[in-house]
DNA sequence: TTATATAGGACTAATTTGGTCCAATTACTC
DNA sequence: GAGTAATTGGACCAAATTAGTCCTATATAA
């Protein structure tokens, strides 16, 4: 029950654009060098983030990546959501999951209502929250315990 | 964000287990026949969830595998921390995540809220629960979108 | 003693995910 | 207008995880 590391990672670099937050724009090789996540993987995250529209991106010289909201208004869900798709712990959890038997199925209601309870947590926190610390932000590129022991 | 499949089968099956409940011991084989699983998956699961003690298993002729606890009392939390261990988002959320930058780390705290918060919504769902359904009790054989449309 | 059940563990196949790379496009600056 | 610095889109491969199967051992009821 896991968020993918790339999710992780995103989270991780959009809590960096907030926290060095004076710059409004940073390039990938920017926050490649700040998180120490390889570039080819940063262009990766914030190519998804941007075309889900939760980075503005500017091409060309001066160019790079900026958030479309505050980070007070910019919810983990919706991070994960422009990673991941829809949040659910099931693949069948959906009230229009597309499959034959949705009109019968009764499975899905208490899935559906956990679902809603979890995403609910994930609404009410936001990347202002996540990038709140005791100690050096610098720390913040670590989320990941397998990038950390290996 | 899913939990596995397997973790998904098994809640099907505890919350069969529960339904046709007159009866207290069922066999792998009568499970897969119930939920149509495939048998060496049915196995597998419940040796699993008799190895963290959430059914008690008994060998033999006449055995079977039956709940530990009553329905009320089982959690899905509990049922996904047998199958998955502990509940976390990130793999590095623990206060003892056991990294060398544990002391230092922050990142971790916000996280350490979230898995929190959810953990508290699993804990405060049961089987019980899981099994309420508005149409034919046959149906919670299927969870999953997988195994419906293939 | 035999049949029926779980127990443990090894193994393979399939799927997903992570990570990289390349060619195209945009736009600023000189 | 040329050159450079940036994003864009997509293909591709490698690695890791997960699902699923199978075999042998052990326990126990009749």
């Amino acid at each position: 029950m896991r968020i993918n590391k790339l999710t992780d990672y995103s989270i991780v670099i959009l809590t960096n654009m907030v926290i060095n937050g004076d710059k409004k724009m940073y390039t990938a090789k920017e926050l490649s060098e700040i998180t120490e996540i390889p570039l080819p993987t940063v262009t990766r995250i914030l190519k998804m983030l941007s075309n889900k529209e939760l980075l503005d991106s500017q091409q060309g010289p001066q160019g790079g990546y900026s958030l479309t909201k505050s980070a007070e208004n910019t919810s983990v869900r919706e991070v994960i959501e422009a990673m991941e798709g829809p949040i659910a712990l099931t693949e069948c959890s959906d009230d229009d999951c597309g499959c034959a038997y949705e009109t019968s199925c009764a499975v899905g209601k208490p899935w559906q209502k956990i679902n809603k309870a979890i995403i609910d947590v994930l609404q009410n926190i936001n990347l202002a929250e996540m990038g709140m610390k005791d100690e050096s932000q610098q720390l913040l590129k670590l989320t990941n315990i397998t990038e950390m022991i290996s």
